[in-house]
DNA sequence: CTGAAAGCGCTTACAG
DNA sequence: CTGAAAGCGCTTACAG
């Protein structure tokens, strides 16, 4: 195993001392052109490293920032953390991820980890039934975070998510306009947050239509394409007159779609199917599915910003930031 | 702010000294039951978390493993990256994650990022066209590594990955099974490893059978669905006689769905279709889509062992690992 | 079983 | 424009 090689060897073999070495790598102090040549010069011969560790023990500062989803598996937070990512590197920063598999304890030890590894910041989307135990452990650290897709009621920090109701109020306004009328709900776990205010958009539309739906057509459950056939199946062979599924997500719409075959039902002609998401696959899917599109990407990419301006300026007040969905007309209703 | 809290307050606190807290933090040494009881109390109390860059910069050692994708936002990855996630957790280490968009100078700067961060391995599945240099530069770093799912010319390191060859066969053997002869295959860029030896197990069976592929029949390009539907409306347009579509992965085959339906062809009765991959949706596209299954998450389990084992012994002779790929029939085909 | 002391590789006032 | 020196928070051989 080769020595390593720190500050001081670049300082040896550069003839200058570990202070200039580190003034040059930095960017800091007036060096001259010459010595900082000389510096890089002997850096690159020697294929030096900055030991991240010292530094940061040292300064207090780092470039590490965490990003923690409650479900890394999830493509949503695969598109999502691909542009955090991006906007953290164009700074400098190496995003690290953790899942914690939506379990607040998990949840808890991994923000522990990513503290005790020193990370400048986090970008945490919140395990279900998140308290405010994991958060101010963050607080008391002193290291700026910000919450994103799941709402949770910590005012200390910003917040980037959808308009979850706004969300609702367009798939149902897009259904009605279709002229389905008996409208059902199926997917998303009953304390989902995201779940509840996409489904209140979606009762708010209905009233004010005049329409209503019976408590028994809102089936909640896991966020699964399995959960989907399930529902659809069992919500198609006891109420025939539904004319229309609105699903929490696309998932769960194409484990409605799986239902509605298997029913030997037509969707889009006998009966309207509606998601949210917009996964890239559901253009695919036969037929496409008319969905809310939400926008993981601008997430990350807002989250991260809010993150990085946290981190250069402490003291500003925390914003809630609420990014609008769009319709994304297909075939399924 | 509060002021930090260090090993020395938890030692004035508890009445001990710095030295005796570090040893019952880290199980070491041997301490009375009553001291390692009034150190965790004195830590617990202050809310106190160990500082992973002193510790790393002073003993040598780290708990953090790296891993460096060429795609973060493919599912494959993403199922990978949990299992890496989980076996490391396990043993206490924290894994990071990062993106290489496949682009060999990012690549470069993101293990250098890693080595700097003093990751104790890396993980890493190579952008394509990688050469040594990365790899050098981990090798003088004295870091395990791994590699993964994409073979490269590296005797030093493990390799876990896929028995495309075999993957291949077996596509080819069940379309010939199924009464296919004429088939062609598309996608998966041609300088790509797995493609090839995907290709090579297709070309195989097909010779096995006494049966040819026309050269004009394979098309390469990239594993999306935008390019399988393109390559599937070309082919059909110009050859009327193919039978069959082995596809590179699950999403070029999504998209041959596309161009088969354009040409108002009928998946599975005039012309089948089958993917590499087995991702989960597949099993809900209309029809379900017969595949080839590979394994992502255990080759994160793989990998995650393998790199703890090197990490712990770094002198034993490095293996290759092919897992095997298993056929998942469904009615494309 | 426990403590005093040295040192990991940096950064940063300070002096010149 | 550059160097000498202190110190960040740990770990660890050594002494007792």
């Amino acid at each position: 195993m080769k020595p390593r090689v720190s500050i001081k060897q670049v300082a040896a073999k550069a003839g200058v001392s570990a202070a200039t070495v580190s003034l040059v790598l930095n960017d800091k102090g007036r060096i001259s052109e010459q010595t900082q040549r000389k510096v890089r010069k002997a850096a690159q011969s020697l294929g030096f490293i900055l030991n991240k560790s010292a530094s940061r023990l040292r300064s207090g500062r780092s470039l590490l920032i965490g990003l923690v989803v409650n479900d890394i598996s999830n493509p949503f937070f695969a598109e999502l953390s691909s542009d955090v990512e991006t906007i953290a590197a164009e700074k400098g920063y190496l995003s690290v991820m953790a899942n914690t598999r939506d379990d607040i304890e998990r949840q808890h030890a991994v923000i522990e980890t990513m503290i005790g590894q020193g990370v400048a910041g986090l970008i945490i989307s919140a395990a279900s039934g998140s308290d405010d135990r994991s958060f101010k452990l963050i607080r008391d650290h002193g290291i700026p975070y910000v919450l994103c897709v799941r709402e949770i009621k910590d005012y200390a920090a910003d917040f980037i998510g959808f308009d979850n109701h706004q969300a609702g109020v367009i798939a149902a306004e897009h259904l009605i306009a279709q002229g389905y009328r008996n409208i059902a709900f199926i997917g998303g776990m009953e304390h989902n947050e995201n779940r509840r205010r996409r489904f209140e958009g979606v009762s708010d539309a209905l009233t004010r239509h005049r329409l209503t739906m019976p408590e028994s057509w809102a089936l909640s459950g896991p966020a699964t394409r399995e959960f989907g056939a399930q529902a659809a199946t069992a919500l198609l062979s006891h109420h025939r007159e539904i004319e229309a599924l609105a699903c929490f997500n696309d998932y769960v719409a194409l484990g409605a779609y799986e239902g509605i075959n298997n029913a030997r039902l037509t969707i889009g002609r006998d009966i309207g199917v509606i998601g949210f998401d917009n996964v890239p696959e559901s253009a695919s899917w036969m037929p496409p599915l008319t969905t809310v599109e939400l926008f993981p990407r601008a997430i990350g990419r807002r989250a991260a910003k809010a993150l990085l301006t946290a981190i250069d300026s402490p003291d500003e007040a925390p914003e809630r930031v609420f990014l609008a969905p769009t319709l994304m007309r297909r075939k399924s209703c």
